[in-house]
DNA sequence: TTGAAAGCGGTACCAG
DNA sequence: CTGGTACCGCTTTCAA
């Protein structure tokens, strides 16, 4: 009639250690002088019934969980799980839990969730990208919950940003095209949804008159569709374009907004008979680690996921112990350069 | 002084709609015959309240919490993201949060984070890959929780295991090179820890003989090292062969037991003057997007990643609801025919 | 059909 | 330093 090994709690602990469980607590948690020889006792009989505290019970009482909800536009483009990975594991190693989201780029399905994290027990809500949703962020701030905008630059009040400067790289990007003799650089980009690639496009704008280039609205390539398959969509774009408009027509350079996109837009332009970094050079954003695998290997310009992953953790590592954190945290990108341009 | 918007609770409720508090939980819960009127005027309170039930508290209370721990190998690997990411959305969508963890191929990691999950409230904890955790698994069954396994095979009672077929498609991959008028084929593996892995190994050896294949133990490659990043470990790990073995004391087809593994393969052949398919075919195991976004586009065996997390997400379901299910799903694989071999 | 009350397993405050 | 105890917000008997 032993079968049932049911969790071991602190009145347990309690009982056999002599003790009230208050002082159990107390000891577990250093919250009051307990003497050596009781905390002793303690322990020992914590470890012998291999006692570990319900940290659902724990975080009712304390109001205060560890948990931390992670919000990703989706997990298929590596960038964010570069990230997520980063996080996770100094996460575990601090004990925080963190609950992971996927919105699918959709400003509904974040809602959604923002509005279903706001019932639940996170303490803190991460935010990648994301836009359109101040109603939900203050849903969240409404209910003591701390927000951070990661990859996203944001003026509200109240919430912590972590983003890369998205201004500094692209001007060495434009100017190694210069050097290299490419005589017209487009933009070859997802929507303009998000800030990062808003940034990026005003960061493009300054480098090309900065370099002596001329802005031409019509070698801005806005690659529409779903921005769940940057890859698939890439190539299915330019080879559109490419149907359409030939290479005298055409830029003979690019800045592509992410690898992926920048290696479906390569293979498009091989299959149709163009050399890369030949014909057409390229350079992109991200850094993902495929990226020096792919052919040509691509030059790009580097956000460090696991600098942003770090990062990231140490500001919610901060926030939760109430210390005082710039509300902004810029991130460096650097140019990375190999044979695509 | 009306500035703390705190957190309305099932008391407030309550109160405003001058009834119990265990009345509004059955109104809530639909556990208890309640009258109309009642159930229509405390429905009208939640409404104006904007009440949400605090999940903290109930689930201490019924020890229920529809969390499931989810435990990957890593993130790196484009393959588990791509799970992950079915899986999540099935879950939201039935509103199951689900608690992220990378053990990072480590024994020792998987077992703590084992540890750290029998202790919190998931009530269901899926483990993908993994091995030598068995103290793990059964400390989680002790606490109650339910263990599936994925992508792996174990006999181990009271745990349900979902996996991929991994003796059919490698038959037909072996008969394509047979049919290609590859001489002798390779097998070019990570370590075989997983069981996934030695269920290919065996199968890999039966497509051989099945195929008129004689089996070499010298025509093994086992990548040692981290398995943290088959890109780069492949692209090391043929290097170096290479160095040692030129090409005719080398086969001339190669199994490799992931795409990654294969993409690094196949850059450092060609960095050697080698042609792929030309002078080596090789066939992978995973269809990871960018497997068709690389050169060669790579021939390989899918596994579904879509599909695993789909059903990983209704062995869930149907377990919170105790429904039967079988112990053992299996899932099939696929021959995908593309250029590297 | 509804009310009353006992906890779930901790934390935190107050006494002594 | 340690004990006692009132909750955290909800679910779940048990009575009425």
């Amino acid at each position: 009639m032993k079968k049932k090994s049911n969790r071991v709690t602190i009145t347990q602990v309690a009982e056999k250690s002599k003790v009230t469980i208050g002082t159990v607590s107390h000891v577990i948690n250093g919250t009051a002088p307990i003497s050596p020889e009781v905390t002793a006792r303690v322990q020992k009989v914590i470890e012998e019934l291999n006692y570990i505290p319900n940290m659902t019970a724990r975080s009712l009482r304390s109001k205060k969980s560890k948990q931390v909800g992670f919000l990703v536009p989706n997990l298929n483009n590596s960038f964010y799980p570069r990230i997520l990975s980063t996080f996770i594991n100094h996460a575990f190693e601090h004990e925080f839990i963190v609950q992971i989201f996927g919105y699918e780029y959709s400003v509904e399905k974040e809602l959604q969730v923002m509005n279903n994290l706001s019932s639940n027990s996170v303490d803190i809500v991460i935010i990648i990208n994301g836009m359109g949703d101040e109603a939900g962020i203050n849903r969240l701030l409404d209910m003591h919950k701390k927000v951070i905008l990661a990859d996203r630059f944001s003026d509200m009040k109240g919430v912590n940003c972590i983003f890369f400067d998205n201004n500094q790289a692209i001007l060495e990007a434009v100017a190694l095209m210069k050097s290299k003799g490419y005589r017209k650089i487009g933009f070859i980009s997802e929507p303009l949804t998000f800030t990062n690639i808003q940034e990026r496009f005003a960061g493009f704008q300054a480098a090309l008159s900065a370099c002596g280039y001329a802005f031409a609205e019509d070698d801005v390539f806005i690659c529409g569709g779903f921005q769940l398959d940057a890859l698939v969509n890439g190539y299915h774009y330019m080879s559109n374009i490419l149907e359409k408009r030939d290479k005298k027509h055409l830029p003979d350079a690019f800045i592509a907004t992410s690898d992926l996109l920048a290696i479906g837009t390569i293979r498009a332009l091989r299959e149709h008979g163009y050399q890369v970094p030949g014909d057409f050079g390229i350079i992109s954003f991200d850094n993902i680690e495929i990226s020096s695998f792919v052919n040509p290997r691509l030059t790009t310009i580097e956000q460090n996921q696991t600098d942003m992953g770090t990062e990231l953790f140490h500001l919610v590592q901060a926030i939760s112990e109430n210390k005082n954190v710039s509300d902004k945290i810029i991130l460096p990108q650097k140019l990375i350069i190999r044979d695509s341009c």
